[in-house]
DNA sequence: TTGACAAACGATAATAATTATCGTTTACTA
DNA sequence: TAGTAAACGATAATTATTATCGTTTGTCAA
């Protein structure tokens, strides 16, 4: 790594209010030279060539820090388990950001398509799931 | 439960070919009767009140078995595990309900709204994150 | 610099969610 | 109604993740 992208990362972590370790910054540069949506074992492996001896509960925090810094997303932010759709009628989803909860919204007024039609690429596209991420009214009130 | 919901529910069955037990038809009733977005353990409290002697695993089984009949659905087709997003620029997602890959695809022409609002109800929404769900052409493949 | 203190680390136990196994029971078809 | 495959219940196993805890390492003020 070069003396900017050291200074760099050390401007990251300042505006986030953490420290700056060995292993936070190989987590940081190996999550950006990765592409695609990896999972944190991977991520781990990736580390581990360069840090043998780095533990997989690093991995996991580190990676959760970058998150709660918003340096880094999370692919989905639905709860963890699997969860069974119950409504039958097409909508969508205000998903709050901090409480996690999931609320039904009508999915009338999006104009998103409805029939299943092919895109550029050749994928099928059968169905729009829209998630609004935001903070529900209870959240906001926590927040400020 | 009525003699034509019980018809009802055999004819599904039928559709699905999957067999008629009791096991089974209590168990699409309970999630029929709920809303939101329950999980497996809150379907098998529920149904455990009418059939005491069920088993957690068959609750989770029937779950799949609705599932891959089109009977219900999932509220996140993701990866059950956390991922995280590399892909700093504003995309949404490719999702194949065939393998459960993730492909990106630029947010651009969707159109969505990209700063933080209000909506009715009270929730801010401060981004959209919209999954195509369908079937990338590998899969298209093996079901033609 | 250095010394105190909080933050981070590694090892690993614990937990949560889910799936697999397997012997028994039950529904479907001939 | 008998044979067979599917489904069931109990529970072990697996996977993903989080918690604990003793040790090490940054950070910040003196």
């Amino acid at each position: 790594m070069t003396i900017a992208e050291a200074n760099e990362f050390r401007a990251l972590c300042d505006r986030a209010g953490i420290a700056v370790t060995h292993q936070r910054q190989v987590i940081y540069q190996v999550l950006s030279g990765m592409h695609g949506h990896p999972s944190p074992e991977e991520v781990y492996g990736r580390v581990k060539v360069r840090i043998p001896a780095i533990s997989l509960a690093t991995v996991y925090k580190n990676i959760h820090v970058f998150i709660e810094s918003g340096i880094f997303c999370t692919v989905s932010l639905h709860h963890g388990s699997l969860r069974v759709e119950t409504n039958h009628s097409p909508h969508h989803h205000l998903v709050c950001t901090g409480c996690r909860s999931i609320t039904d919204i009508a999915a009338g007024d999006l104009g998103l398509p409805v029939k299943a039609h092919k895109l550029r690429g050749g994928f099928l596209a059968q169905r729009y799931a829209v998630d609004v991420l935001g903070l529900c009214p209870e959240c906001q009130k926590s927040v400020s």
